[in-house]
DNA sequence: AGCTTGTGTCATCGT
DNA sequence: CCACGATGACACAAG
């Protein structure tokens, strides 16, 4: 028992009325004597020192037992305890964080509850996060580079630098008038039929059908003649064998365009080129090959660049049989099929005014037109369809990295997580311990001890501290 | 034979 | 209205 100071708060079980939380309440009833004593400071500094730590009752730690919300609660004051009654730490309890030394709290931790010794714990520490945590929390997410996701990247931009071509191997006829025959590694050797126009890939190949299908020549555009040594314009200017040498070039960021290569073509002054046929190369781009050669592979025809697919290939005859010779893409078959007087090149890249001065330079029937308007719209859309693949993949590639993100900051925040649990743990067992430690000074009017089991202690907003019967629930609005 | 990948093409929408 | 770019969907060829 209190020998020294047994400064006795007389318990009240009037304060049932309660103001709400804010208001003011917690004047000392009469009854409430305040007595001081000699251990004031030292129940002052651990009062602050409690009332400091319920406020991380605003934490959400999981199995949280019914003490803390039930005792630790700042709620209306049942009885004002400006000051308690002081009793000598005779109880012979002193002060532990071990858990079950407040019988009465045994339930009240997580199962995570750290063997806590308080005596000499620094509880500041746990007050906030450590170095180690707020490093942790500032550690920056690291861009991990992943392999996978890189070499898919290299391969992305193997797959957009170089296009591929896979009709290497396909055969192709000029034209079913002329019977020639353009073969590729000697696969094919046989004409093919006309129709093979329209069986290029992708669908809808009636687009232009009727301007496409060689069963429907349109005759020569004035001034275009066309013989097995090349092309006359109608300015006298012959284009021999002129294979325009284009290739893709793709930009991502939108400069995309189709260029030719080592022989730009010219078309107001067509050069007069010699024309052979070149080994050809497997032009279909292998899936691991190295970058360099997939794109030595694709464009390259005995040293100078040709692809299939965007080559403009109509002013050439191939020079003996046995040459092989990369496959005219659809257009350029119906280019050479209506006699198209300019290469797909212009056709494709010129700016729209130029593009008209073009057309305005010839006399072209409207089924040339109308296959020169689709060539041009397929040749950009072709462009645009490369792109946006790149950037779709590049996209999948960007999400793929910032989900690998996400997913070790998730981590990292759990292990956070955690960590802060076991602070918090901590702090709640070190409150334990005060709360208990502050009951065992509490005297009532005979000087008996008040039961932490019957009574809980409470503070009200304004820092007055009440003791408060189990029994009596204030309610809001009562005093 | 079925699957995957790359490509061309068309249709459609928005600018 | 036209040109153009972007993009989904489809078909095709090759691996």
């Amino acid at each position: 028992m209190c020998s020294t100071a047994n400064y006795v708060l007389p318990l009240r079980r009037t304060c049932e009325t309660q103001a709400a939380p804010g208001r003011a309440c917690g004047a000392p009833t009469p009854h409430g004597a305040r007595t001081h004593g000699p251990q004031d400071a030292e129940m002052d500094a651990a009062w602050q020192e409690l009332m400091a730590i319920s406020e991380l009752q605003e934490f959400e730690v999981p199995a949280e037992g019914p003490y803390e919300t039930t005792q630790y609660q700042t709620m209306e004051p049942m009885v004002p305890m400006g000051v308690y009654g002081m009793a000598p730490s005779h109880s012979g309890r002193p002060p532990t964080c071990e858990l079950g030394s407040a019988d009465t709290y045994n339930r009240c931790y997580p199962e995570d509850v750290p063997p806590c010794h308080h005596q000499g714990s620094n509880t500041g520490a746990v007050y906030g996060p450590s170095d180690y945590q707020l490093n942790q929390r500032m550690h920056p997410i690291s861009s991990q580079a992943l392999p996978s996701l890189m070499a898919l990247r290299g391969q992305v931009n193997v797959s957009f630098d170089g296009q591929g071509h896979r009709r290497a191997n396909t055969c192709f006829s000029q034209g079913p008038s002329r019977h020639m025959q353009w073969t590729i590694h000697g696969q094919c050797s046989h004409v093919i039929p006309t129709d093979d126009l329209e069986s290029d890939s992708g669908l809808s190949l009636g687009s232009s059908p009727p301007l496409a299908s060689p069963d429907n020549p349109v005759s020569a555009v004035p001034g275009y003649q066309s013989g097995d040594t090349g092309i006359t314009y109608r300015d006298g200017e012959p284009e021999h064998a002129r294979r325009a040498q284009l290739h893709y070039s793709v930009n991502y960021q939108g400069q995309s365009y189709l260029h030719s290569g080592a022989h730009h073509s010219n078309f107001s002054a067509p050069n007069t080129l010699s024309h052979t046929q070149p080994e050809t190369t497997t032009l279909r781009p292998l899936k691991h090959q190295s970058q360099a050669a997939a794109l030595n592979d694709m464009y390259t025809e005995s040293g100078a660049s040709s692809r299939g697919s965007s080559q403009f290939h109509m002013y050439t005859k191939p020079q003996g049989s046995s040459s092989t010779h990369a496959p005219l893409s659809r257009d350029e078959r119906r280019a050479l099929s209506l006699k198209i007087p300019f290469p797909m090149e212009k056709i494709i890249n010129l700016p729209v005014d130029d593009f008209n001065e073009l057309l305005t330079q010839f006399t072209l029937t409207d089924k040339q037109m109308a296959l020169v308007r689709d060539i041009r719209r397929r040749g950009k859309n072709k462009v645009a369809a490369q792109n946006c693949r790149k950037r779709k993949l590049e996209s999948i590639i960007h999400l793929e990295q910032e989900l690998n993100e996400l997913q070790d900051q998730k981590e990292h925040l759990a292990q956070e997580r955690l960590e802060f649990q076991h602070s918090l743990t901590f702090i709640k067992c070190r409150l334990t311990d005060l709360y208990a430690e502050v009951f065992t000074h509490l005297r009532d009017e005979d000087g008996q001890p008040y039961s932490i089991d019957e009574y809980s202690l409470q503070q009200t907003p304004d820092g007055k501290i009440y003791l408060v019967p189990h029994t009596t629930v204030p309610k809001r609005g009562q005093r």
